[in-house]
DNA sequence: ACCCAGGTGGCCC
DNA sequence: GGGCCACATGGG
């Protein structure tokens, strides 16, 4: 069992997602500062209140008030807050690239990522989101789904998100689709699944390991 | 009335 | 380096 014979399980289970969910690269920027310790459902209704009212574009957000920002992005959760990070984001990016995504997303990868980290508000998980799903480049996004399954099915120890995202991408080839797949096929193992609580260890998990081995893997019909 | 969600930064030691 | 805390809405 390794992670690339995960993947495959997964897949095959889960079928593809697609992911990142968005129609431009500025909106996988605002969702993943959005979907920080919220539920993806919460940011949607934050996304179309900015789409509804087509401020989602660099130069709006860049230009609109705050408290107005922060009305909009309300259902997403810690909006005031949130409202600062996006603000942050795209100062940032008028300050250093003219606006320009194309210009931020054209700098080699471990720069890009130097870069987004030194924006207060975008750490490890929310500048690696970017990286693989806005600016197209190979880069492993760890979230705490990923920390509890793979330590629970034995396949890592490590805790620290460097160590982890080291471990996925010597064992992976460096493969943009590959690496977009897995994650979102991990949130959605940890959404639809496993719960994860303390509580459900037992039955979930122990179900999906047998699974995951190819014990019980007969009890799918689909696809 | 709890618990949680596709985290992050600040503060303390 | 790690442990704790605030940040806040909506759904189970």
């Amino acid at each position: 069992m390794n992670l690339k014979t995960v993947y495959e399980i997964l897949l095959k289970n889960f079928g593809k997602q697609n992911w990142w969910p968005a129609e431009t690269e500025f909106e996988v920027i605002v969702g993943a500062i959005l979907t920080q310790q919220a539920s993806w459902k919460n940011v949607e209704k934050a996304i179309k209140n900015l789409k509804e009212n087509n401020f989602l574009e660099p130069q709006t957000i860049y230009s609109i008030k705050i408290s107005q920002l922060e009305k909009l992005i309300k259902p997403s959760g810690f909006y005031r807050i949130k409202a600062k990070r996006l603000k942050n984001f795209v100062n940032f990016l008028y300050k250093k690239y003219d606006g320009d995504l194309n210009k931020l997303f054209s700098l080699e990868k471990d720069f890009l990522r130097k870069e987004l980290l030194s924006v207060n508000g975008i750490g490890k998980e929310t500048a690696d989101s970017i990286i693989l799903y806005a600016a197209n480049k190979p880069t492993f996004v760890v979230d705490a789904y990923t920390k509890r399954i793979f330590n629970r099915l034995g396949l890592i120890k490590e805790n620290d998100y460097e160590k982890i995202k080291n471990i996925f991408e010597y064992s992976l080839p460096e493969d943009v689709e590959l690496y977009k797949e897995y994650h979102a096929l991990i949130v959605e193992l940890g959404k639809n699944i496993c719960k994860l609580k303390p509580k459900c260890k037992e039955c979930c998990l122990s179900k999906w390991c047998n699974y995951a081995n190819g014990v019980n893997n007969s009890d799918k019909r689909e696809s």
